[in-house]
DNA sequence: CTTTATGCAAAGAGTTTGCAATAGA
DNA sequence: TCTATTGCAAACTCTTTGCATAAAG
């Protein structure tokens, strides 16, 4: 469990340090899978911030525009979900049972991605990619 | 311009043949990309159809339960989109500028998630992947 | 004739915004 | 002290639902 603030991190994007901004990514940064927002309001709920969630929305938007976060969807409803951005490219396993993830840094995609623009002459942005299935514990709960 | 009526691909799937449902997926079938809710609106009624949008709704929940359409989303927003189920396995080379949609056929994550699965023990049901860049003409209209 | 689909209006979610009060630097 | 952030409530947008009518088979 890591209990730093974060005020680095925002500094360096020119945030200004809050409460509620360390919350946030203390509770993104511990996550095991990305959280929507009103997970993470509930969550701050639980630790006993005040928080209104006009305020996640906005946060969350800031975080997202300074790459301190990244927003992801998973394909059953395409909601926006939040995950801590650890700089790395990576990828999710997600489970379709309980949506718990499990993140992997190899891709597949990377060069299939440039030949393919190269061929259509688009200029390469990135990608998105996630992987489904039924976790160990969903598929023995469903027995 | 495809003109057929649809009515076998419903019949098919147990579904009533209506004209607002063949409508829909003649404009999807003929779509150069996923379309939102929104978009296919605004298309039958160019069209001259009455239709309401909650029966926009209730039809597209229909089909993607049937598979006769796909929902996707895009990241810019992660709205919903759909696009006329052709049964081949694809995927979508998106343009960030003007989500003009390229597909391809080949893919290159199949062998991949069967051994991420395989390893985390998890039961493969499926995967997402877009590809995004800018394309020649909005590459053009930029500069 | 029976069942399913549709239109309409209202309700329900989810999200955004204006403005005054507050907190950070 | 000055400016960015926050809370609150209202506004908005998107989506779902109930029910009476219409259309499909």
């Amino acid at each position: 469990m890591k209990t730093k603030d974060y005020r680095n991190e925002l500094n360096e994007k020119g945030m200004k340090f809050t409460r509620h901004r360390s919350m946030i990514l203390m509770i993104l940064d511990n996550a095991p899978n990305p959280l929507s927002i009103e997970e993470i309001f509930l969550k701050m709920k639980e630790k006993g911030s005040k928080v209104s969630l006009s305020t996640v929305y906005r946060t969350m938007e800031a975080l997202t525009e300074n790459e301190l976060v990244i927003r992801t969807a998973f394909m059953d409803d395409n909601r926006s979900r939040y995950e801590y951005n650890r700089k790395v490219h990576k990828h999710l396993l997600v489970c379709t049972g309980c949506s718990r993830t499990v993140s992997v840094e190899d891709c597949p995609v990377e060069e299939y991605a440039a030949s393919l623009c190269f061929r259509e002459c688009f200029e390469l942005t990135g990608h998105r990619m996630e992987i489904y299935g039924i976790c160990p514990e969903c598929k023995s709960n469903a027995k």
